[in-house]
DNA sequence: GAGTGTGAAGTGATTCACAGCT
DNA sequence: AGCTGTGAATCACTTCACACTC
């Protein structure tokens, strides 16, 4: 009975398929490089041109792009503006977003002061601690911090759904409870918690220390693996297309069921 | 001919198989959740238990772990002590590693302040800036900021391979080919720019505002998608284990060949 | 000629399911 | 009985290669 309601539902609407996470990811990648060039008053891009901006293969782009729909000339190329705006609509960043700040530490303030998310669209609307010495003190921007009390009556006035998380690890979860619970639907995480979320909540992390310890892998692998072959071969390894790069990615889940609950 | 010694290689050293890069990123995550219960006196773990602090599969830790070799006993499951021992070598953190950082503006500022990073045995041992006006000035935790011509000598010096790029985009490559000059293997980037590296040297970025695109794309695909709907159904979603959590990863190439040369 | 769009092929990662040990 | 270790199956993502359009 449910596989029959699904199979109709995908067969009336307009093929319902599933975009790749590291799609989503690299639209953005693109659409920055996109932004880019029309600051040079770049007018049209091929695939190639700017895939190898965004270090990836050029038949990668056009199928991530193919997911939404044409957006080239054949024989020309993608006019720089309307791909950008495109992309801009596709992810839903064309208009600024507001955002709250949880966690006044040192990451906290460092965001505070990055330029770089106001440039993206993303405005803080407001800072929370859970510390209380830190409630009332001013931040930069001139922004006074709050107790997490007035977080719901906030969120609920401006409509805010998204939240940096940046509080010590053992108290991510209960910060990241609170925040569901007035409404936040995407959560970017700066502590080394997996935190468990509802449905039709999204988080991303971001584990300075993992990648760190990622690239230290790669360091120790890169000597054993010389101390092994003795003199390095000129075998040309499997990688086609320079490997990846960022590479981040997802845990989003959009539609209900709670995480982590056996198999 | 290549084909041929390729083939050789296979089969006469001890099954080098490729390890996914997600697997090290997940191993990074166990050796914490491990160093957790450690502290908590927790002797013994199951992959199960271990695998839902994770919030991944069972199979799939035992399988992250297969890569490396046994380690579990059957029916009663991994030494906890002895399997962060395990993790850890593998990832070539047993040891403290000294870490560069350059850029000195709020991002590289606040790492650091933060404290994560010498938790996890990484130690920023000194602090460059490509401002003039910047050098000389005294930082957090003591240390001057230096010129980067003086970085070839210290890295030298003091055998240091990482590095935390927090510079503005446009000047990102040319740091990074500095860096690179100077022997470093590992760079974490906080700009949002990627770059180019030649083989043996790994890249990982922070990006957060493409973190936070993504954010956006699934809050607004969620709204479209009930809008649609109607009615949300009840239908289970194709996710098996409430989909990923961090995810980072790669761009390693450890072995030669530049980044981006056509196809 | 140049460059997009895409089915098909290829590659890679995850999960299953169960044999095998303690 | 319980839990690991792993080949096989599945699922997901990437790349190829070429038909098609400008």
């Amino acid at each position: 009975m449910f596989r029959a309601t699904q199979k109709i539902q995908e067969e009336t609407t307009v093929k319902r398929q599933k975009i790749p996470a590291a799609t989503i990811i690299r639209l953005s990648v693109y659409q920055r490089y996109l932004k880019r060039l029309l600051s040079c008053e770049v007018k049209v891009v091929s695939s190639d041109e700017l895939a190898r901006r965004a270090n990836v293969n050029p038949a990668q782009l056009r199928k991530d792009l193919s997911y939404f729909g044409k957006f080239g000339k054949r024989g020309v190329g993608y006019n720089v503006a309307s791909l950008m705006n495109t992309i801009s609509s596709i992810l839903g960043v064309m208009e600024e977003h507001k955002v709250v700040l949880v966690g006044t530490g040192p990451i906290g303030q460092g965001l505070l002061r990055h330029s770089g998310f106001a440039q993206q669209g993303y405005r803080f609307s407001a800072v929370f601690d859970i510390d209380p010495a830190s409630i009332g003190v001013e931040c930069v921007g001139g922004l006074v911090v709050k107790s997490l009390d007035e977080l719901p009556a906030l969120a609920e006035k401006y409509s805010i759904q998204l939240a940096v998380l940046a509080v010590p690890s053992d108290r991510a979860q209960e910060v990241a409870d609170k925040l569901i619970e007035s409404g936040i639907k995407g959560i970017l995480n700066f502590s080394p918690t997996r935190i468990r979320v509802p449905g039709g909540v999204s988080v991303q992390y971001v584990d300075f220390t993992i990648l760190l310890d990622s690239l230290t892998y790669n360091i120790s692998r890169a000597r054993t693996d010389l101390e092994q072959s003795g003199q390095t071969d000129g075998e040309i390894p499997k990688l086609k297309w320079a490997s990846e790069h960022s590479w981040p990615v997802v845990e989003s889940n959009i539609h209900g069921q709670e995480a982590g609950l056996g198999h």
